[in-house]
DNA sequence: AGCACGCCGACT
DNA sequence: GTCGGCGTGCTC
């Protein structure tokens, strides 16, 4: 509607369902017309009750559809908190994953970033009855009235527990309102500078003569020899209850302040002993480099997939690519599947590129992530290393994005967003013509496909760099270690070669992919194996385990002491051993499989004398101690490194001969489609720790299915043959990436209420399919349970869908999502568009 | 999500 | 007769 020259916007609204995120329109006020910006941070009034929420400005325009608009309540003054290529890249995250444009929004930016939106409570202008009110609720009353708009959190220091019985009864009663105050992002840091005031030397000995405090004199003398200097020093020199003297000194008019914006960075050593050293690439390298390098310097989106056997020298290449890149004045982000597990690559490039290199991943505090964000925004990092979500950096002029262990599962979110690394790492390449380089020794199956068929280039090292040879790979089945009478989860293989290595003092890596003692308990009498109470999963003995921060330490220590602890590996529920079987009472167990505790014992008897580490979720607990158990192995003080996958990842170890690998058909015969695929990575993988120093390594393999080609070819390393027959079964098949498959998930903790709404939604979407969206090609799977039915107490079900995720195929999704969001009470309805398992 | 409107059971 | 249960629907 036309309006006397009023200014209008189209927001969106960050705490919205799905159903209810579309675009809102509001006219801006006079006052905030000069800030309010395309990408600025608002508060709207929204919905009946005018409750206050955070939104985004996506449009400003001069008129507008919607007959009575409300007003724009706030604008967030200062820079825009997106600019044009985020929101580009929040539109996209909400297109392709069905999410709301408020996640993708706090996917894209550092939360710190994010003017936040704090309740609070004040007073309503309501008068009448209020001597009514109990003397508690009085009080509570006029507290708030004196303090304007309080926040929960001051409520619940000053009345304690009460606090939110009374804010809700007073709220229903009329007097109280709650309502959302914008709190400026101040996550700031500064250093502070120390200096006299700009004054005659005169006045300020007059001054300093009449302070009575010896402390003040002090900091006055000091300061008159040192001039300038950091509070931080001062408090060195003089102790740190200055900082009281420091502000009565300036208030004086003595001294002078003056903040400095810092950023916290916790890489800044690493970084400051930037020591670039080049060695010449070899044939092999240099000619990978040069393809690559001449895709890029074409200018336009393109993309391509460096494929190096393990140990080719594929991070000399990328290194060398950096180099390019950055000599144009463009910025590279380079993703890794998980800093702490690579801390070799990181440190690399840190010392490659020294501070310009920004360092981005799961565990940095909110602060230092988003000075790190800053460093970026503002052009002073132009070298992003980082988890998945470094990905949304927002780097100036963007020239390559790597993706490193291109096939890794981290590169899909598991929350919310559940977006893949690489589809955003195409988005931004076409929006910048820049170049996404994905890089593996093991390809997943589906780049590898894209890189065959030309979308990608494909560029191949073939041999391993420096000399080393590839380990030799002894296969051994345990079908005959058992009948053999060995009952041991260590086979005569793997024991004599463990011996071996040990005697002739060299290391050795031992992957096992379960962690705890045992798989399961069962009762010998009934076989029932005991389960957890909240989660569809047997439990898992733990003879010990790391007792972190939990409240309970001294009874569970006793608990440990007494017979271990069952844990589930899924909500982190932990129990004694039950003296009696909880179905048939009798009492005695059956413990079964082999977990790293117990692969521990069993090695150490095996090799006496060997130092064993064990490295995995429980020994991996706290900061930076993937880096200390790794550190320690490096360093020689351990013969054998035991653990779960994170052993598998690329650390070099020249003094590794030797790689056993306990259980390698753990993962075949998992019920998902790629479980060939995970398994044939991960064993090439590790096969390839052996033998990196120049002694040629072995590999030992242990497994019940000798025959299985994927175990033989990963042996062999011989990804090629793997790549041809896993495809020819996909195509078959048809499974990604012959197809996409999209699963619904719901849940809920009444099962009854899961069933039903499970059924509706299949007849729905039957329903849609064959009649609205007839053009979707879509076969459907299900209703059926999830693998894991049963989660900390919550059910649930899918459905999977399998087509072309094509836009319409999408939008059919987001329909279902709406319709079964608005109707479907305590049951939650998400979506996993290609999910990384089944 | 929150908050309204709206239509059926146990109370002053 | 009303207060209040939570079913359905909307939010610029």
């Amino acid at each position: 509607m036309e309006d006397n020259g009023k200014i209008y916007c189209s927001v969106r609204i960050i705490d919205v369902p799905y159903h209810a995120d579309l675009s809102y329109d509001y006219y801006i006020p006079n006052e905030f017309i000069e800030i309010a910006r395309v990408g600025s941070f608002v508060t709207v009034p929204f919905g009946k009750g005018n409750r206050t929420v955070g939104a985004i400005i996506t449009a400003i325009k001069d008129s507008c559809e919607y007959d009575e608009p409300k007003p724009v309540a706030s604008v967030s003054d200062g820079e825009e908190l997106l600019d044009t290529e985020a929101m580009e890249m929040c539109r996209f995250l909400c297109d392709y994953t069905l999410c709301t444009y408020g996640e993708a929004v706090k996917t894209v930016v550092p939360a710190a970033a994010l003017t936040r939106l704090r309740e609070c409570y004040c007073v309503t202008d309501k008068e009448k009855d209020i001597d009514k009110l109990s003397e508690k609720a009085l009080l509570f009353y006029s507290y708030i009235k004196r303090n304007g708009y309080v926040s929960q959190g001051r409520l619940k220091n000053h009345f304690g527990d009460e606090a939110a019985q009374l804010t809700t009864s007073l709220i229903k009663l009329g007097f109280l309102r709650k309502e959302a105050r914008v709190q400026e992002a101040t996550n700031f840091k500064y250093i502070t500078y120390v200096s006299l005031a700009d004054a005659d030397e005169e006045i300020i000995e007059e001054k300093a003569q009449k302070t009575r405090s010896p402390l003040q004199a002090e900091i006055i003398r000091l300061l008159q020899k040192t001039g300038e200097i950091t509070a931080d020093e001062l408090y060195m020199r003089v102790g740190k209850n200055a900082s009281v003297q420091l502000s009565s000194l300036e208030k004086k008019g003595i001294v002078s302040l003056r903040k400095i914006e810092s950023y916290r960075n916790p890489y800044l050593d690493k970084c400051q002993n930037a020591t670039a050293n080049d060695s010449p690439l070899s044939d092999e390298q240099r000619e990978a480099y040069e393809k690559i390098a001449a895709l890029y310097e074409k200018d336009s989106a393109a993309a391509a997939l460096l494929h190096g056997v393990t140990g080719s020298g594929k991070t000399r290449v990328i290194k060398a690519m950096i180099d390019r890149v950055i000599a144009d004045s463009k910025s590279v982000i380079m993703l890794v599947p998980e800093i702490s597990l690579t801390p070799q690559t990181v440190g690399y490039f840190c010392s490659q590129y020294g501070e310009r290199v920004a360092v981005i991943h799961s565990s940095l505090s909110q602060g230092e992530r988003f000075d790190a964000w800053k460093r970026i925004k503002r052009g002073e990092a132009d070298i992003v290393i980082g988890t998945r979500s470094a990905v949304f950096s927002p780097v100036k002029k963007l020239g390559m994005i790597v993706i490193d262990e291109e096939q890794e599962h981290t590169y899909k979110s598991d929350t919310d967003p559940k977006y893949l690394a690489h589809d955003i790492a195409r988005f931004r390449s076409g929006k910048n013509n820049s170049l996404m380089l994905l890089s593996s020794a093991t390809p997943s199956l589906a780049s590898y496909y894209k890189a065959k068929t030309g979308a990608y280039t494909l560029v191949e090292m073939n041999s391993r760099y420096g000399g080393a040879t590839l380990p030799e790979v002894v296969i051994s089945d345990m079908r005959y270690e058992s009948s053999g009478g060995n009952t041991s989860p260590v086979g005569s293989v793997l024991a004599e070669s463990l011996k071996r290595v040990y005697s002739e003092g060299k290391q050795s890596i031992v992957f096992l992919n379960r962690r705890g003692y045992n798989s399961a308990v069962s009762c010998r009498v009934c076989g029932e194996a005991i389960l957890c109470p909240n989660c569809s999963v047997s439990l898992t003995y733990h003879t010990r385990m790391p007792l972190g921060d939990t409240d309970d330490a001294k009874q569970y220590y006793q608990m440990r002491a007494e017979r271990g602890v069952l844990a589930c590996h899924y909500c982190g529920y932990k129990t004694r051993l039950p003296d009696k079987c909880p179905t048939c009472s009798a009492e005695h167990f059956r413990f079964m499989g082999c977990g790293t505790q117990k692969a521990q014992e069993e090695i150490e008897r095996i090799v006496p004398g060997a130092r064993v580490l064990r490295m995995d979720m429980d020994t991996t607990q706290t900061k930076n101690s993937h880096e200390k158990i790794l550190e320690k192995f490096r360093a020689g003080e351990a013969d054998i490194l035991l653990g779960t996958q994170m052993v598998t990842k690329g650390h070099d170890f020249p003094r590794v001969t030797l790689v056993g690998v306990m259980n390698a058909d753990s993962s075949l015969f998992l019920d998902d489609f790629r479980a060939s695929e995970k398994t044939f990575s991960m064993l090439t993988q590790v096969v390839g720790r052996a033998g990196r120093g120049a002694a040629a390594g072995t590999a030992v393999v242990q497994t019940a299915n000798p025959d299985s080609d994927v175990i033989r070819l990963a042996g062999e390393q011989d990804y090629k043959s793997f790549y041809e027959k896993e495809i020819r079964l996909r195509r078959a098949l048809v499974f990604p990436p012959f197809c996409d498959i999209g699963v619904i998930t719901m849940s809920a903790t009444d099962e009854s209420l899961l069933g039903a709404c499970a059924a509706k939604l299949s007849d729905r979407t039957k329903e849609l399919l064959s009649g609205e969206y007839k053009d979707v090609e879509a076969v459907v799977f299900g209703p059926f349970e999830a693998p894991v039915y049963k989660i900390q107490n919550t059910c649930r079900m899918r459905l999977v869908i399998k087509c072309r995720l094509n836009k319409r195929a999408r939008q059919f999704i987001s329909r279902l999502l709406c319709e079964f969001g608005k109707s479907a009470k305590n049951v939650t309805v998400t979506a996993d568009l290609n999910p990384s398992s089944l």
